[in-house]
RNA sequence: GGUGAUGUAGCUCAGCUGGUUAGAGCACAGGAUUCAUAAUCCUGGGGUCGUGGGUUCAAGUCCCACUCUCACCA
C-alpha cells in the first residue's frame, strides 16, 4: 500500500555552521526518507533555517548587516553543506518567509478564538543602554552561591547551582555591559495548562519512544505552565496580530516553519497542502528531532496544532547527541568539527553516513564518533568487504567474458549459488524492518554479515585458480557472475545509506540506470558490466589528524565568532577622554615569544608555567592564568605575545618575569594571541 | 538537588520475556591464499558482564543500595 508521508528534520539555527552533531539527525532522517522512497511511498522531506530571535538580531548588528542579509548567507551555507552530505530535502526553506508569517498569524488567531491565549504582565530584566529586554542567558553576573564571576542568569557553570537572574550579584547585560533594570511588560501566553488532558492522551497514543514518554511523565508530574509566546521589540521575528510592538517568540514560529516549507513545496509541485495538514488527514507526519527539543515538539507543538485545527504528528523520533571520542565535542581538542571541515579533510561524506548508520538505533541514547573506530570500520567494511567483492570478480568477467553476466534463469548456477543468493535475499524483509524502525545499526550489521558470506564463497571457489584452466571457463563465469549478482543485492540494501556510491556502482559498473527500489533485491537488472574502476579509497588516519589539528588551530588563530552574543557596542558607552599618548604605549615592550615549554604547576588552580624564548640568552619564566583553556602540550612550540618589561613578580610558585596576553570576557576565554606567519621569537610588537 | 538513560573483551557494540562453557565486528597472534589499491579465508588468545547486597534450583538478564558517564528539570 502506498503511503503519503511528510518528514521533517529539526530546523538548524541560522546563527552558526552545520557541524557533525547536526549531521546525525539529517543523515538519520535522509536514510529513512530514501528507504521510504525505495518502498514506493510518496514522501516529502522538508526543512528550513530557523531564523528568528535575539541572537540573530544581535549578531547581525555586530556584523553591521541586516538580519535578512545574515540569514540569507547562512541559508546558502547550510544548503550547500546538506547537499554535499547527500541530505536530499524536497524543500529547504526559511522561517522568515511569507508562508510562515501567514501560517503563524493564522494559527495564533485560531488559538485566540479558541480561548487559548492569555495576557499577563510580567517583570523582566531590561538593558537601559540598548533599550531592550534581556533573555536570561543574556544576563550575567556573580553566582549567589559560590561567587564565581560571569555566570549566566539561570545557572552557575562552576558550582552547578540554579537560580533566577534576580539573584545574581552585580548582574550585567551581556549585550552592553550595563546593569540591567527590572521593567514591567505585558506578555502573551499560550494556555498550555489547559491542554494537559489532551497531551496526556496524545503522548500515550504511540507517538513517542518509550524513553520519551517517560520524560513526558516527569513533566506532567511537575504540572504544565502556560507558555510565554511573545517578545518585545526590538526583536527579529513576526509581529503578533493586533499587538503592536509584540513579536512571536522564535519557538512559536519555528515548528510552523515545517508547515511553511511544505506549503512552498506544494506551490512548486502542485500538491494539496490541506490533504497533509487538515485535522483528519490520513497522511503521515514524522518529525525527527534531538532529545533536547522534545519539550517543544511533544508539548507545545501538538497542543498548538490541536487547538488551531490542524492534524498532529504521527510520530516524533528523538535521537541522542553526538560525542566525539567519548566526550562532548570540544574546540580545544579539535573535535568540534564542522561539516565543511570534514569535507575539506575526509572528502567523502558517505563515510560519515555509513559510520552514523552503523551506530544509530531508535533510542535517545547518545552515539559516539570514535575517530579511530571510524577509520577502521569504514576501511574494513566498505573497502575491505563490500566493494572488494566487485573488485575481485569484475576483472574476470570483463577480460574473459566480454562483461557478460550469466542470467539468473535456467541452470546457469548450481545449488550452492542458489542457496547463497537465497541467503542474501531472504533477510530483505528483516533489513527493511530495521530501516523502518530506525535501527540502522542492526541493518548494517546484517548487511555486513552477508558481505562476509560472499567473500567466504569467493574464497572457497577460488576463481583465480579456475581461471588458470581454460576448460573451466564455464565455472569461472558462473562463480564471478554469482558473486556480482550477490554484490548487487548488497548494493540495493546499502542504497539508503550510500546513495552516491550505490548509484555509481549501478550505473558505472552494473550498467543500470533504473532508480533503486527495494524489489531490486530480487532482480537487479544487469546484463553486461563495464570495466571495473575503484569506487572508493581507504581513509588515511593522517586525514583525521589533520582535521582535528585544523579545528584546534581554528580556535587559537582565527577568532571564530562565538555563536552567541556580542558586546562590541559597549565601547560607545565608555568615557572617551581616557586616551593615552603614543609614548605611553611605547612604554610597553611587547615581543613575540616562543613557548619552548609549558607545564602544569602543582598546587595551582589556574596557572600554567611557561618558558618563553624572546631571543635572550636565557628564556623567561612566566606564570599565566590560562590553565582552564589550554593543555600545556598544545602550547609547546607556539608563538605568542608577551609583555617583556613588566616588573618581575614573586609568586607562590616562583618568579614570573613578564606576562602573556590573552583575550577573554563573558563569552569565554582566555584566548592567547598568535602572530601572523613570518613573525619570530624576539620581534618587537608595536 | 530531582528525574531519566547508560556502564558487557584494547575499540565500537549485540545479548529477547532469567537457563548449558557470555557473543559479533575491528584490533592483536598464528596459519592459508594471492583474484582483489595488504584486501580475503581459517584458527586462536583476551571479559570475575561498574561495585556491593538480595530474590531464585539458576542472573549480564529481576529487586535494593552505591558509583561512573550523559542528558533533562528546578
Amino acid at each position: 500500500m502506498t503511503k503519503k508521508i511528510l518528514v521533517t528534520s529539526a530546523l538548524p539555527y541560522a546563527n552558526g555552521s552545520i557541524h557533525l552533531g547536526h549531521l546525525v539527525e539529517y543523515i538519520q532522517t535522509d536514510i529513512w526518507v530514501r528507504f521510504q522512497k525505495m518502498q514506493g511511498h510518496t514522501v516529502h522531506y522538508v526543512c528550513a533555517d530557523d531564523t528568528h530571535g535575539t541572537p540573530i538580531m544581535l549578531r547581525a548588528q555586530k556584523e553591521g548587516i541586516t538580519p535578512e542579509v545574515l540569514i540569507d548567507a547562512v541559508h546558502k551555507e547550510h544548503s550547500a553543506d546538506f547537499k554535499e552530505f547527500l541530505v536530499e530535502f524536497d524543500n529547504y526553506y526559511s522561517t522568515n518567509a511569507p508562508e510562515n508569517r501567514e501560517l503563524s498569524q493564522t494559527i495564533y488567531r485560531k488559538l485566540k478564538a479558541n480561548g487559548k491565549i492569555a495576557t499577563k504582565t510580567i517583570e523582566q530584566f531590561y538593558d537601559p543602554v540598548k533599550n531592550m529586554f534581556l533573555p536570561d542567558r543574556f544576563i550575567k553576573g556573580e553566582c549567589p552561591k559560590c561567587h564565581a564571576k560571569d555566570q549566566y542568569g539561570d545557572n552557575c557553570e562552576v558550582c552547578g547551582a540554579t537560580y533566577n537572574p534576580t539573584e545574581l550579584i552585580n548582574a550585567y547585560s551581556a549585550v552592553s555591559g550595563a546593569a540591567p533594570v527590572r521593567k514591567e511588560t505585558e506578555h502573551y501566553f499560550f494556555k498550555l495548562s489547559e491542554c494537559e488532558q489532551f497531551l496526556k492522551d496524545w503522548t500515550r497514543s504511540g507517538t513517542l519512544q518509550g524513553e520519551a514518554a517517560n520524560k513526558m511523565g516527569e513533566w506532567f508530574e511537575n504540572g504544565l505552565n502556560d507558555w510565554d509566546i511573545s517578545r518585545d521589540a526590538p526583536y527579529f521575528g513576526f509581529e503578533i496580530p493586533d499587538a503592536p510592538g509584540k513579536y512571536f517568540y522564535v519557538w512559536l514560529d519555528a515548528p510552523i516553519g515545517y508547515m511553511a516549507s511544505f506549503k512552498k513545496l506544494c506551490e512548486t509541485k502542485g500538491l494539496d497542502f490541506d490533504e497533509y495538514w487538515k485535522h483528519d488527514s490520513t497522511t503521515e507526519l514524522y518529525h525527527f528531532i534531538g532529545k533536547d527539543i522534545l519539550y517543544f515538539h511533544a508539548l507545545f507543538w501538538p497542543a498548538t496544532l490541536e487547538y488551531s485545527g490542524y492534524r498532529k504528528p504521527t510520530q516524533i523520533f528523538a535521537h541522542g547527541f553526538l560525542t566525539v571520542n567519548g566526550e562532548k565535542m570540544s574546540k580545544s581538542r579539535g573535535t568540534f568539527i564542522t561539516a565543511r571541515s570534514y569535507l575539506d579533510h575526509i572528502k567523502n561524506p558517505e563515510y560519515l553516513r555509513y559510520y552514523y548508520a552503523a551506530k544509530l538505533n531508535s533510542t535517545m541514547e547518545d552515539i559516539d564518533l570514535n575517530l579511530e573506530d571510524f577509520v577502521a570500520r569504514v576501511n574494513s567494511d566498505l573497502v575491505g568487504k563490500y566493494i572488494n567483492i566487485a573488485s575481485r570478480c569484475a576483472g574476470f568477467i570483463t577480460k574473459r567474458f566480454d562483461g557478460e553476466l550469466l542470467p539468473l534463469a535456467g541452470s546457469n548456477f548450481t545449488a550452492t549459488e542458489f542457496a547463497l543468493l537465497e541467503e542474501l535475499t531472504k533477510p530483505s524483509e528483516e533489513i527493511a524492518e530495521y530501516y523502518q524502525t530506525r535501527d540502522y545499526s542492526k541493518a548494517v550489521r546484517e548487511i555486513m554479515r552477508l558481505a562476509d558470506l560472499v567473500n567466504e564463497y569467493v574464497a572457497n571457489e577460488k576463481p583465480w585458480e579456475i581461471a588458470k584452466d581454460t576448460s573451466q571457463d564455464g565455472k569461472l563465469h558462473m562463480v564471478c557472475s554469482a558473486s556480482l549478482r550477490m554484490f548487487s543485492v548488497l548494493t540495493v540494501y546499502l542504497n539508503p545509506i550510500l546513495p552516491n556510491l550505490a548509484g555509481r556502482v549501478a550505473k558505472d559498473l552494473l550498467g543500470s540506470n533504473t532508480e533503486f527500489n527495494w524489489n531490486m533485491v530480487e532482480n537487479f537488472p544487469i546484463k553486461k558490466i563495464n570495466l571495473y574502476q575503484h569506487f572508493i579509497t581507504r581513509i588515511d588516519p593522517k586525514q583525521i589528524e589533520s582535521m582535528t589539528e585544523a579545528n584546534t588551530e581554528n580556535l587559537t588563530t582565527i577568532p571564530t565568532a562565538a555563536p552567541i552574543l556580542d558586546s562590541s557596542d559597549a565601547p560607545e558607552t565608555k568615557n572617551e577622554a581616557e586616551y593615552i599618548s603614543i609614548d605611553d604605549f611605547t612604554k610597553v615592550d611587547l615581543r613575540i615569544a616562543k613557548i619552548v615549554n609549558a607545564e602544569h604547576v602543582e598546587g595551582a588552580e589556574k596557572l600554567l608555567k611557561l618558558t618563553l624564548d624572546i631571543g635572550e640568552a636565557t628564556p623567561r619564566q612566566v606564570f599565566a592564568g590560562i590553565k582552564s583553556a589550554y593543555d600545556p602540550e598544545t602550547l609547546k612550540g607556539r608563538l605568542t605575545v608577551m609583555v617583556v618589561n613588566l616588573a618581575p613578580r614573586k609568586m607562590k610558585f616562583g618568579m614570573s618575569e613578564g606576562m602573556v596576553l590573552a583575550a577573554s570576557d563573558a563569552r569565554g576565554g582566555p584566548f592567547i594571541l598568535s602572530p601572523d606567519v613570518g613573525a619570530d621569537a624576539g620581534m618587537r610588537v608595536k
